[in-house]
RNA sequence: GGCGAUAUAGCCAAGUGGUAAGGCCGAGGUCUGCAAAACCUCUAUCCCCAGUUCGAUUCUGGGUGUCGCCUCCA
């Protein structure tokens, strides 16, 4: 049974999805005005991994995320550079697409944008207005009355009264009660605006998540996310909106996920505050893999600090996942080509299966992965097991290698099924977390890849026409060239290896 | 001031009422022309105090530290 922490609840709950073997998730894009940070990428990988692995269970799923394209950030961007603030939007939300995809992040089904939704919100506003959920004041500007509302404060456990004592805004006097919120502001002059009822304005922030989760999933669905800052007051302000002008205390999202933050020398990242990395100068360092398996080494909700030190690591620990891959792919290869003598039946018979003990490996670590991602998405939990797996295969691999006199040539048949399996295994569990995906694409699908691959035969074969010479300062000159040119080659007993560094 | 998290080895990080996964780093070893990779061995009693319990790191209460939200923020 896969359980799930609810923000709502403050505790794990069983998930039990509003339609058999759907589940509906809308997850708070982002505003696109600069390049997404690190931390804008945190709350996308851990979906991005729900979904996978919702989709592996079986799950039809429906993802929904947004991007706020019509906001206060926006318009002074581009009124810094002189342009519109369409330009500013839609070249952030390239931006954003770019760096996404570096990050194996799926695509949603569906991207809406405010500008592209705006007769849906203000449906919506009208339908608050005209219910007394909100008021509108001369000027256009409309406000959420939240003392209308007796749910107000269920999701952030907050009190109308308790947040006024430390605030330190400066109270609207316009507004009926500190904590009313903007649902549509009049438009000041220089700024974008749609026409409405109340005048020409735009949308507060907060009522476009709600008009256009409820316009594209509907008045209930599974499940609502984003960072942890968002729970107040921007999901707070989300869920008063939607469940009052539904007329349903129970409609809107039926569970809260929200992650971590990312801190840097454990002080929380932010824009404002101006110590923050963007995902794209990470990204010139290290590959958009390693940034993800970086991010999913650790549980969601836990906070996640950020440094080159922790980055490098995790670069060295998805190398040895990686290793244990290629050497899967390797044997594999062996096999595929004939390199391998199968022993046929004779021999099969008196040949001790070697991967018997890995098989049975591989099918337990394989139920404690599911077992962790159905524990709120434990992908740290899960990451460990592929740990063990991978290091059973190393052994098995060394085994092997070392077996027959002339290389690996004592696999029977079964233990050959096996390793497929255990491929397909390790494979899977890869294919949740989201790694192996560019690498494993490039050698089937890219032209270049496999000329790469040819000249590294040749190379590597007049290199060990040196060796054999005992012409050590040849060999390792080349293997010092080319590991300044990005390859590295690993001698072993059995032959030689190559990888990209 | 209100609300909410969190405190596990040198570092990072899971987890359980019955003496603690995994990763990184470090030490020693196997293999090896060297290097690398891989493998083997070694490295914690879980912030403090009190309580519940046969037994708590895991539950309860208190304390302390750290972090976050209450203002745009993933």
């Amino acid at each position: 049974m896969l359980k799930v922490y609810n923000t709502m609840s403050r505790k794990k709950e069983d998930f039990h999805p509003l339609e058999k073997g759907k589940v509906s998730i809308y997850c708070c894009g982002v505003t696109p005005y600069n390049d997404p940070h690190i931390g804008n990428a945190r709350p996308f990988v851990t979906w991005d991994a729900i979904r996978r692995y919702f989709a592996k269970k079986g799950y039809e799923v429906k993802y929904i995320q947004n991007f706020t394209d019509v906001d206060d950030k926006i318009i002074a961007a581009a009124k810094r550079e002189d342009v519109t603030w369409r330009e500013i939007s839609d070249r952030y939300i390239e931006a954003y697409f770019k760096v996404m995809d570096d990050l194996n992040i799926h695509h949603a089904d569906l991207y809406p944008r405010v500008s592209e939704t705006m007769e849906d919100i203000i449906s919506m506003i009208q339908t608050l207005v005209n219910k007394g959920f909100a008021y509108v004041l001369g000027n256009g500007d409309v406000f959420y009355d939240v003392t209308k509302d007796e749910h107000y404060g269920k999701l952030s456990g907050r009190k109308l009264d308790d947040n006024e004592a430390g605030a330190r805004i400066e109270i609207d006097g316009r507004k009926h009660h500190p904590m009313d919120f903007a649902l549509w502001k009049s438009a000041k002059p220089d700024e974008p605006f749609w026409p409405s009822p109340w005048g020409k304005g735009r949308p507060g922030w907060h009522i476009e998540c709600s008009a256009m989760s409820l316009k594209y999933l509907g008045e209930k669905f599974d499940f609502h996310g984003g960072g942890a800052d968002l729970i107040f007051p921007h999901h707070e302000n989300e869920i008063a909106q939607s469940q009052a002008a539904i007329g349903d205390e129970n409609s809107f999202a039926q569970y809260w996920l929200h992650n971590g933050f990312i801190t840097i020398d454990h002080e929380k990242m932010s824009k404002s505050a101006g110590n923050f990395f963007t995902v794209k100068e990470i990204l010139e360092k290290y590959s958009g893999e390693v940034v993800r398996f970086f991010l999913l080494q650790t549980h969601y909700r836990s906070p996640l600090d950020f440094s080159e030190d922790r980055i490098k690591e995790a670069q060295t620990a998805y190398s040895r996942l990686a290793t244990s891959k290629d050497y899967l792919f390797d044997l594999i290869k062996k096999m595929d080509s004939g390199d391998v003598g199968f022993g046929g039946m004779g021999s099969t018979a008196i040949t001790v299966s070697k991967a018997g003990g890995l098989a049975e490996m591989a099918e337990r670590l394989l139920t404690l992965f599911y077992d962790a991602m159905d524990d709120d998405f434990n992908t740290s939990l899960a990451i460990s097991h592929m740990f063990e797996l991978s290091k059973e295969i190393n052994i098995y691999y060394n085994e092997i290698m070392n077996s027959g006199v002339s290389g690996i040539n004592q696999i029977s048949e079964s233990d050959a099924k096996i390793i497929y399996r255990v491929r397909d295994v390790y494979m899977e569990m890869a294919g949740i977390i989201g790694i192996f995906e560019k690498a494993v694409k490039a050698v089937d699908e890219n032209a270049e890849f496999k000329l790469i691959d040819d000249l590294m035969e040749i190379i590597i074969a007049n290199r060990q026409a040196a060796r054999e010479a005992k012409n050590w300062a040849i060999a390792d000159d080349i293997r010092d060239k080319l590991k300044a040119a990005g390859i590295i080659l690993e001698d072993t007993a059995q032959g030689v290896r190559w990888k990209r560094a």
